[in-house]
DNA sequence: GTAACTCTGTTGAGTGCTCAATCATTCCTT
DNA sequence: AAGGAATGATTGAGCACTCAACAGAGTTAC
């Protein structure tokens, strides 16, 4: 009773797997050769940067980095010892810890940002037209969704 | 002379970011509590299994998986380990390796397939309209011919 | 014919991720 | 107020991946 894939199916799986692919492994490259640095840290970077206070609880920044709790303390970790993050405990639940981006990490980000975001457009945006990148957003926010988590 | 992202782009990175990453951690999360395998060794059963006499080089088996050549001939081992897929020299040319899926693959892969396949609509298709599925493969060839492969 | 080069595939070290277990703190129930 | 459940975060073991170095086989050029 399996419901097996339609050949449309077959094909825009293959082509998102393939693209998927060859995007996250530019994408890494780009980052570790110039920045030092694996995406999924970036993404904790830039999450941290935007938030008040360049600060968050780890399990808001969890959520916000789609990753696990486990993935993130090992992460936070590595990104504290470089002196990226800076982490202390929250006064008001002493379970929780707040992760703040130093100084030195927004300057790191800073220097890291242009050359990433040029990656991201050169491997994926300069492929796509703008109705694509709409028909993208709209897809990627209803399959996020479907999983039930906000884009 | 960066060239940032536009808002529309911006939100489109976002959504695509968070849906692969969802996806990502849904399929791999069935394969491995199902099938015992991580999402990269099933690609690899499959596209031996399409492949004919069940058998590719592995150079062509790297390509067909978009994987390194060191990342596949560590996962081939594993394989090898479990009996699933099988190595030997290509006789015309000593260098080459060709790697078979094995009977024991064969019935492995029939006995996952199911379960992944069912995975991978709930979480994906079942979210898309048939139009979405039609433009995420047209995006997906797309980023695919751009960064130099055939989906 | 052989020296240099290229191509295929493997190996080992290092790193990040997952999963399960654990610890500390807070909340809930009575 | 105390015992137990729930929550927040960390830890360590095991595994897959990356990168660079390597080994063996084939190719090219003199």
């Amino acid at each position: 009773m399996t419901r097996w894939l339609t050949q449309d199916e077959q094909r825009a799986w293959r082509a998102f797997l393939t693209a998927r692919t060859l995007l996250d492994s530019a994408l890494d490259t780009q980052l570790q050769r110039d920045a030092d640095m694996p995406h999924g840290y970036y993404e904790v970077l830039v999450r941290l940067s935007e938030a008040p206070a360049r600060t968050l609880r780890m399990s808001e920044l969890a959520t916000a980095t789609q990753s696990s709790r486990s993935r993130l303390s090992h992460a936070v970790a590595k990104l504290e010892q470089r002196g990226w993050v800076a982490r202390r405990t929250l006064e008001t639940d002493k379970r929780g810890q707040l992760a703040t981006l130093t100084e030195q990490g927004v300057e790191v980000l800073r220097a890291a940002a242009p050359g990433h975001v040029e990656a991201v457009r050169r491997s994926l945006f300069d492929a796509l037209t703008p109705t694509q990148v709409r028909q993208l957003r709209t897809i990627g926010e209803a399959v996020a969704a479907h999983l039930g988590v906000d884009a």
